[in-house]
DNA sequence: CCATAATTCTGAACAGTGTTTAATTATAGT
DNA sequence: ACTATAATTAAACACTGTTCAGAATTATGG
């Protein structure tokens, strides 16, 4: 049997992404193959590669849904915070809940590496930059005087800050004892770094 | 041909440990395998099951001597300064040229994952506790009226802090522009946490 | 309406992976 | 010397990503 022709280049590609995505919750990073995405949606193997170049460009796919999301969860738990402070503790925290939720999407943004150097597309990379904006916006709120170079440079040290934390928490890789948790890292890294930011502003 | 006799069981342990470093420093992480550790040492697949439960506990022993040779990068980075901040700065900016010049192994420490749950023996936890006891060290010098709890909170921000960092910027996925590095990440975020620190201090 | 061209899709193949195990061989003990 | 024991291999299994010849269907042109 061949040319079936039941969807669109569009359509296979689309259902291909949302698979992966429902393997991925359900069965794990490990389970991941080409073979079982191919047959959930009904396809083989060779179809999958008619649709993307390999499975690289697919998880990019799945990725760039994975950001799509996680700036929906930060814009909504930003909707009811008003002082920037509690707006930056927002996203962090929607951030690390977004983790614990979505933790094989969430891992997978940082673990799939493109291969042979190649560059992720431009449209790729806007969706990073727009998440970075989400941070940069109460956080100019808060020192205003800040030249771009500053604001960039806190926006990443906060978003990797963050990140490392979440990351090596939920990974068991900071040998915590009950008394700390990943909540209690979060609150400490934003608290002192912002007033560090602060005291700086009076001694200048 | 069988019962060679040629090397002990420690031997094999070591020479694998050592021909799966090599091919992590010049192949990379994609190209390491069983049976390319196993040729690399003159033996068969079936020998190195001999040694290791899976590749798993082969991994964890390469992760063990990494740990090991971070261990000692710092404390010779960290043997010329004396002020804490001095030192706290010297193990950071180590921290992140360990993970330059020893990327491949860098990473693994992080990427790999115990299978079904497992935990890590107690003397791996050990060489990590080792690792935080450096950090721990000026801390409290900086800041002696810490309790137990604050002290191990901040070890754990500033290390998750710098290894975020250290992990996003070597993985291009900051968007960072020319002006901004890794290092002046590493320093933005030690001098502000730190001076956030000594600020509570203040109006405590 | 029919022949031909173009496309979609499959199924098998290739080279690789981690892991297990039966069989073989060299050594050690009696 | 003979046997029991331990070391080692080679082959197998079930999987992986990827490619590709060919089959089957649709679309096109006369």
């Amino acid at each position: 049997m061949a040319r079936r022709n039941d969807h669109s280049r569009e359509q296979i590609q689309q259902m291909a992404i949302t698979a992966a995505i429902g393997i991925l919750n359900e069965e794990g990073p490990g389970q991941l193959s080409t073979r079982k995405v191919a047959s959930a949606i009904g396809y083989t193997v060779g179809t999958l590669y008619l649709v993307f170049r390999n499975l690289d460009e697919l998880l990019l796919h799945v990725n760039a849904a994975t950001l799509d999301e996680l700036h929906s969860a930060i814009r909504s738990a930003l909707a009811n915070q008003h002082t920037p402070v509690e707006q930056l503790k927002a996203i962090a925290f929607s951030y690390l809940e977004f983790a614990r939720h979505q933790y094989a999407r969430w891992s997978l943004l940082y673990s799939h590496q493109l291969q042979n150097g190649e560059q992720a597309p431009a449209w790729f990379n806007d969706k990073v930059n727009a998440l970075f904006g989400l941070v940069e916006i109460p956080l100019k709120t808060v020192k205003p005087d800040m030249s771009h170079k500053d604001l960039v440079c806190a926006t990443r040290v906060l978003w990797s800050g963050v990140h490392g934390a979440c990351e090596l928490a939920l990974n068991n890789k900071l040998r915590l004892g009950d008394e700390v948790s990943a909540d209690v890292l979060i609150h400490s890294m934003i608290d002192n770094y912002l007033a560090g930011l602060a005291c700086e502003q009076v001694t200048a």
